[in-house]
DNA sequence: GCGACTATACTCGCACACGAGTACTCGTCG
DNA sequence: CGACGAGTACTCGTGTGCGAGTATAGTCGC
């Protein structure tokens, strides 16, 4: 369904959206991209950056332009976009937005495992979370109604964003509640699991056979 | 923050997981891990599989029991976790269930382009990928809850999946419902920029600006 | 006028993830 | 009874992501 790409990574879809405005050369681009923080806070990777330009040239996206130098400085290499290059932006965005992939958050690989813990220490580090998260979701979230002036769609991906971290703190603090209060359903089983390190055997054949079969 | 893990592939914390409850070999691990629904549809990389296990036991974390072998098949080889071994398994969850991390969903990627596309076309997609999501969340809603036998705290991960997916529906249609009457502010931009294929100066200057604040 | 520091603009090479291939075996169906 | 497909248990080669390094140019103090 997902159609394999010349360039699979998201830089390049970044990289593409930004020389789209006008040719270009990759320091300028990383440049723009941070001012925008578009990276939030995740630094752009250079090595990745020079790669991905490169490849995005060599599938015809991206077309030089001509080089200009100052001085003796490394010489800057200007890149404009081409048709194709704007069409794989189109097509890429289209693809994006329409079709749902299923991502493995790390976060959720942590509560696949959750069970290597005890059930006391796990509450106290969903606890933590909850409260970095809630730090940090005020925060942005303070900046974001600060900002007046710029239009909600130009920014709506932080509004995503703030959107499904106040997601999960809501169902982290469910969480929270349930096993500090005891009404989690097999607290009891898990606790037992943790002090004797072995988990009774009707369960594992339970959860064997009922896992492998949600999740389509 | 993050400490560097000597395997970082999160393929190797199902891995110390999954050898935890006995020593098996490698291929057992992923049928394992394939029983339980742990790659959730997405099939086990054996390239990663055999590299992962191999850098599990370079670094300790796991050892070689013996190997057995059955005809003239190729010899399998058992391997054991190691008191390293579990401690790295539980040091690495408490930091992924601690420690909140910003991660890049393409979805949110396909957002901050979404000026590449028209409103209307937006609509269209964002309708699509509704609907799609719908479909599916329904689905596995349903699977999940004929599970009655299995505790909650052995699928807590499915929950959250759940959850996370359902608060994007809710987001997802609140935008397009503001899309679709007119209610976002900047839509008329947001037609003007796709339709003349410029945006207007001023706003240009204020996204640049205004965004380079907002995300910490 | 010179040394220290920061910003600019890349390059290089390693390590790792992964897909596709391999080779053998067992069950079964005509 | 032999052929074929599905399962078993890996191996290998390729691509590519990314950190760390490099080299020059302005800039500011003293």
């Amino acid at each position: 369904m997902v159609k394999r790409r010349k360039v699979s990574n998201l830089l390049g879809l970044a990289v593409l959206s930004t020389v789209s405005a006008r040719p270009m050369h990759p320091y300028e681009m990383a440049s723009l991209m941070r001012a925008r923080g578009k990276d939030h806070d995740m630094d752009i990777k250079w090595g990745s950056l020079y790669t991905v330009v490169g490849n995005l040239q060599k599938h015809g996206y991206l077309a030089v332009e001509g080089s200009t130098r100052t001085g003796s400085r490394p010489e800057r290499t200007l890149y404009r976009i081409t048709r194709e290059g704007r069409e794989e932006l189109a097509d890429w965005v289209r693809e994006l937005i329409s079709v749902p992939e299923r991502e493995q958050p790390r976060f959720e690989a942590g509560l696949s495992v959750l069970g290597a813990l005890g059930p006391d220490e796990a509450a106290r580090l969903l606890a933590e979370r909850l409260s970095v998260m809630e730090r940090e979701l005020a925060d942005d979230r303070a900046a974001l109604e600060a900002e007046t002036e710029v239009p909600r769609i130009f920014l709506i991906e932080s509004e995503y964003d703030l959107a499904m971290r106040d997601a999960e703190v809501v169902w982290v603090r469910g969480l929270l509640t349930e096993i500090e209060d005891g009404t989690l359903p097999g607290l009891d089983l898990w606790r037992a699991f943790h002090d004797t390190g072995r988990v009774p055997p009707e369960i594992a054949e339970l959860a064997e056979r009922g896992a492998s079969q949600e999740q389509r």
